[in-house]
DNA sequence: CTGAAAGCGCTTACAG
DNA sequence: CTGAAAGCGCTTACAG
């Protein structure tokens, strides 16, 4: 059987017209009988009918996720989370990556759009003017995961409190030179809410003067802002804005011969799998990711059938105690 | 602007008809003038084309890429290689994930087909008979990824010389007792291959009574592999089918109070970044996952083209040493 | 319960 | 260089 086999196809080989086809695959009323015709001939070509093909139909059953990034921990297990919910749900789901380039997440939005997909869920870096341009007049539901969106519907991570979870956490040592290593501040959801988080803890516990790098999410970056804290004279407690970048700190620090938690206290955000093998075992918090996903899937699901949904969605964290911050 | 812009549109609005719409967008020739005016019709409403609706193109430009799993370190790096190698080339990529169901896949192949795709990539967890009715008339090209499929074009790893290069690297210190943590022989690359790359390797030193274990993928499954291990009296040296089991019997070693390598050497194989910062640094066998993916792409769009191409490409790989094996 | 016909958003010879 | 028309694979009122 070459080529591609059509509704058409199928249609004549079960001696019917395609618009009967088309119903039983559609849930329309179809004798008995000609169901089973239809079956044997779909069944005997493998044949399915062309979800985009459905130009007029009013949903195509497909959503569109788009992510910043395909080997990220995070982006991993949210990805994963909405995929599965979606597919309980009959719905299909079709991925794109932004690899954390900004005009790329624009571009595979509008994709989407002009894709004719039922809803589209999006796991932004950062949102921009242009962002809220193409969302304002979406003519598909959006939901955006991870970071605030005022103007539409979100669902984010508690990044505040967790990070006032940390440095207070890390405050109650009382370090007499804490560090923040962070991210860019387009990042708001990481760069500015979490940063502040942090800071204002630490703050509440009478830490007050901080040094605050600013690198990006790799484990190169973790390594050089530690290479670059040390040689401005070190420090006694770093805090990073993920865990990828306390594990560039631990080797750095390894490295230095310096030992965690006795001479730096390190503590992370992630909560990766990979954390509780460190040896101290890093000190981090864990966001439900796999939450995130979910019901950032269930809120989208309920926009596509019109149902109420709140504005926004705050997830849970969880502080875990590693080893590798010194306690008083 | 509310709803969906179409080619219709953007033709009335540029005085023209919507065949001069659709070639400025497929590199017809149009009137310098008349390019201008389409220009602007589409960048004032942020029009694209619905690449789908191209029902009767050759080409689509989109290429399908079918995934195991969406949270694994070697996927993630395949599937970035794979999307930012395509996006250069000027297609697009659209992700399917399988979430390690063979059904799941073989549905997930069916759909690309039936989407008029350009071609496919597939990242299989193991090739079984329906994959062969499948592919065998597929009206695309396929390239299969990670696993070799005689009947077709594959990229593999080198997994038995992979496999033979860490037996005997680990069978030159003699092990009295060792063992190896190995998945399901259904994945033939990894459960197969590899495996028996390990078990000649070892032989190779004269190392011949060798526990063979088996588990899952996942980092509990390494943990208890480790665990029934012990409980039959231990080993001293433990070669893991990839780092994640590894990651699983350091810690359960690691609780029972035994050194690594002191009491027991331990191996992985995938060299993921965390296996640098485990104490001590995993010894694993890195495989070039993103020349997997670049090669698998490329192929793909050779196929595309009609050029000719390798029926099977071999990727290399890289023992690194780390100091979880004991040296004589 | 099923068919004939018009239409979805796009492409492609074929004229002009 | 551009338009009119037929067609891609599917859906949807509307008849019957």
């Amino acid at each position: 059987m070459a080529g591609k086999v059509t509704m058409a196809d199928i249609a004549q080989m079960a001696g019917v017209t395609k618009s009967t086809v088309s119903r039983y695959f559609n849930g329309g009323y179809v004798k008995e009988e000609t169901r089973e015709k239809i079956r044997k001939a779909a069944e005997a070509n493998g044949y399915s009918p062309n979800a985009f093909a459905r130009l007029k139909a009013r949903e195509s059953g497909v959503v569109g996720v788009v992510v910043p990034s395909l080997n990220s921990t995070i982006s991993g297990r949210v990805i994963t989370s909405i995929d599965r919910y979606l597919r309980e749900e009959g719905y299909e789901t079709l991925i794109k990556n932004s690899d954390h380039q900004i005009q790329l997440e624009l571009a595979n939005i509008r994709r989407l759009m002009s894709l004719n997909v039922d809803g589209i869920l999006i796991s932004s870096i950062s949102i921009v003017e242009e962002h809220r341009e193409l969302l304002g007049n979406s003519p598909v539901p959006v939901v955006v995961l991870a970071q605030e969106y005022s103007e539409g519907i979100s669902v984010v991570d508690d990044d505040y409190e967790a990070g006032f979870a940390m440095g207070k956490y890390v405050g109650e040592t009382h370090p007499r030179r804490a560090a923040y290593l962070g991210v860019t501040e387009e990042d708001r959801a990481v760069g500015v809410v979490r940063k502040r988080g942090v800071l204002d803890g630490l703050k509440s516990c009478g830490v007050d003067s901080i040094r605050v790098l600013t690198g990006d999410y790799s484990y190169e970056s973790g390594q050089n802002m530690t290479g670059q804290l040390l040689a401005e004279g070190g420090a006694d407690a770093i805090i990073c804005a993920t865990d990828r970048l306390a594990f560039g700190a631990y080797r750095i620090l390894h490295e230095c011969g310096l030992s965690i938690p006795e001479d730096v206290s390190v503590a992370g955000f992630g909560g990766y799998d990979e954390s509780t093998l460190l040896t101290p075992q890093l000190t981090t918090v864990k966001f439900d990711s796999y939450a995130v996903g979910y019901l950032g899937a269930e809120t989208l699901l309920k926009c596509i059938r019109r149902e109420p949904v709140p504005k926004k969605q705050v997830v849970s964290f969880q502080l875990i105690e590693g080893g590798s911050v010194r306690r008083p």
